[in-house]
DNA sequence: CTGCAACAGTTGAATACTCCATGCATTACA
DNA sequence: TGTAATGCATGGAGTATTCAACTGTTGCAG
């Protein structure tokens, strides 16, 4: 009997899933540690997460999409980051319908410490950057259109 | 001023975790649509994926540490899971405190059937069997203990 | 052996999130 | 101009999650 640790190519798909969920599984520690220091839950992170503050400010349908989501559960989510004072949502004046959200001062600079803690507790660090651009690399092909 | 496309290897790695994050919230769209079809929750698949069929069979307070989650979370979980005839739960013999929660074969087929769509359908699969084994290091190099 | 501490799991209450159906205001357009 | 479509909010229901308190079991110091 030939026994190898390299799997034939076609078991490689499985076993790179299983370690994807593994993974995600593993990083669920590590940003529920930091969400309860900022005192953010997921569901209100992930939305943090959509404000890009280089980008134009979305609509909460936009952000739906973006997060995947009924737009009623952006309204929730909206809500309680107003409450916290890390977002803004206004009317937008030229469809008086749309809502555009936009991250206060200090939502901007708790999302920049959101990402700031990831990044230093990741335990991607331990990567050399060659690894790192790497890895980069092949996650962007692994999602680029088409 | 001079611009490149090659960041600096002290900007990579928040380059990194936003890809990441990104990259998860994008698997959200597609396992949402399996666990759909599966008539699965997100919570129930995680436990579902706890269960190796290979391994022995962990207590309920071994899944919570899997799971990241309160024991009374997995109660939870195990009596949803136990319904829809997925698994058992069997106190142990040995010690009477302890339940040990197994794989029906319905739920061995379910788990299974998990697996195999999320590889038919994972965008992973437009990398190459070349590009898939080196994802695959160095996810597990970025994971690996100390 | 006895009694107490530690452990495994459950239960109930409180909270968060999520979706769906419905409704309201605004806009697009036939 | 009136009708359809759009963007969002609201209310109700179902799912998940935690915490504190409780039950039953085991381990062990004396």
């Amino acid at each position: 009997m030939i026994e190898t640790d390299v799997p034939a190519d076609d078991q490689l798909l499985p076993l790179l899933v299983e370690r994807v969920f593994s993974l995600s599984q593993n990083l669920k520690g590590v940003v529920g540690e930091i969400l309860a220091e900022l005192e953010l839950t997921d569901a209100l992170a992930d939305a943090l997460w959509q404000l890009d503050p280089a980008g134009p400010p979305p609509s909460m349908r936009q952000l739906a999409a973006g997060l995947r989501c009924d737009p009623s559960t952006v309204t929730f989510l909206a809500d309680r980051l107003m409450e916290r004072g890390l977002i803004d949502v206004r009317v937008d004046p030229a469809d008086r319908r749309r809502k555009s959200v936009t991250l206060t001062p200090k939502g901007a600079e708790t999302r920049q410490r959101l990402l700031a803690t990831l990044t230093n507790r990741t335990s991607m660090n331990r990567l050399s950057p060659a690894e790192q651009r790497q890895l980069y690399a092949l996650l962007s092909r692994a999602v680029a259109a088409t």
